[in-house]
DNA sequence: CGAGGCCTTGAGTGTCCTCAAGTCGCGTGG
DNA sequence: CCACGCGACTTGAGGACACTCAAGGCCTCG
């Protein structure tokens, strides 16, 4: 059976944050650790629907998510709507905001969720004394360009059935790294959403699920998803480029 | 008449390159401009489509283009390719390969360019001694996830004729940075290169730049353009969401 | 001057969108 | 406890937009 948490017992705030991922491959000694885990403080609860930050907030800290499912999402002067990505437990958001010291995304509470706040100014002052953290930050923010890089391939070229085998796939991979079941968990956004995401209508989105479930390939009742076959899934991307 | 080159004249190798675009908003005494300066060497020429650095390559270093284009772009395993951005004169690219110290696309020079190298662990010493200048690090990695996001909102909402409008007003601005014409310029792409970029095929750029000279917006002649009415070509986008 | 790459344009098709109707599940209040 | 209402989801029918395939023209470069 899978293990519903993931680290055994760790306990500094750093450590029971999920933050230990974020410092992982990263060789800093106990005190080290201490001097990070002083930086970061506990938010309290963001309840379902309520929001992190919004876009045009001024950008003073990154957040760790502790638990909870997150999305982020752009919004344009015409009204469009963009989720540009689904954040979980362990990950790291808000790096949109360095740029210009003002937030460009909204960050919303897709559950129930708990967060640890960096202070960005404090991180930088910190990496500057730890090369190993610095290098980490750097890798943070790398991963989250090729991630978008990804995404851009994903809706550049791929039809909708190949688009939500990623997604699937994607979730699947990202629950299995915190030691969940990587075949069966519970989807904490709508269809709506993951259209939004996917560049898809919501429609086109319930019909392509039905459509993996009528090949066997799935099962899906409401929000709860069950992978019936990985190998299957993975067969559907790259059946037919676009 | 707009200049042919935009600086008016500067001597470091760094400012000689566009690097004092890299360096601008920092704050930086002379003697630290030069210790930067001295980071970065000139690598020679890139022939219109060589390759400055290939997915898997290891990442070492990254490159500021002193003069011409590059393009960047993804393959997947099944043969799938997407361009994930032109850069022009002035701006870093490589960032991608920080998270993994392994590339993750291919840079193909459109025309012959000329290129500083910087090598990454050097900058990253030279950050924790010049807090401006490992700011301004963080700042372009962010900017580069924030151009990312914005061009998953093109590629997830927009229609042919709106992304190519986009398109045409992300160049527009960027050479009048440049101290070019905003509103005329050559096309250093092929249309099968700005359809892999926008997630069209070349057909419908083709066809979408003869419907937008059809409504009097621009001018295009093999790969000159000339954009005829900035604020014709804004209204494109955001007429109908999809 | 010829070859080849790049581009344009047309005709037909397929995928996904739009609009619409109806079901399901959940929370609220009577 | 059940009725109600609402949001989320599914499914169908029809249509629009972008893709595919194809033919032909243009420009560049050897």
């Amino acid at each position: 059976m899978h293990k519903s948490v993931p680290n055994n017992s760790l306990k500094t705030a750093c450590s029971t944050c999920n933050l230990r991922k974020l410092c992982l491959p990263v060789n800093l000694s106990n005190i080290e650790m201490a001097r990070l885990d002083d930086l970061i403080t506990r938010k309290g609860v963001y309840r379902h629907g309520s929001i992190l930050y919004r876009s045009g907030d001024k950008f003073q800290a990154l957040y760790a998510i502790r638990t909870g499912f997150f999305k982020t999402q752009i919004l344009n002067e015409d009204g469009r709507e963009q989720v540009t990505g689904f954040q979980m437990a362990g990950e790291i958001i808000g790096m949109d905001g360095i740029s210009s010291d003002t937030h460009t995304c909204d960050a919303v509470a897709l559950e129930d969720c708990e967060i640890c706040e960096i202070p960005f100014n404090r991180l930088e002052d910190l990496g500057r004394e730890l090369p190993p953290l610095q290098r980490h930050l750097h890798r943070i923010l790398s991963r989250e360009i090729v991630r978008d890089q990804n995404i851009m391939l994903l809706l550049g070229s791929m039809r909708a059935e190949e688009r939500l085998a990623a997604f699937l796939l994607n979730l699947s991979q990202r629950f299995a790294v915190r030691g969940y079941s990587p075949t069966s968990f519970q989807l904490r956004m709508t269809r709506q959403e993951i259209g939004s995401y996917l560049g898809l209508k919501l429609e086109t989105v319930s019909r392509a699920l039905s459509h993996l479930q009528e090949n066997k390939l799935i099962n899906v009742r409401n929000r709860s998803l069950e992978i019936l076959c990985l190998p299957g899934l993975q067969a559907c991307i790259g059946k037919r480029a676009r």
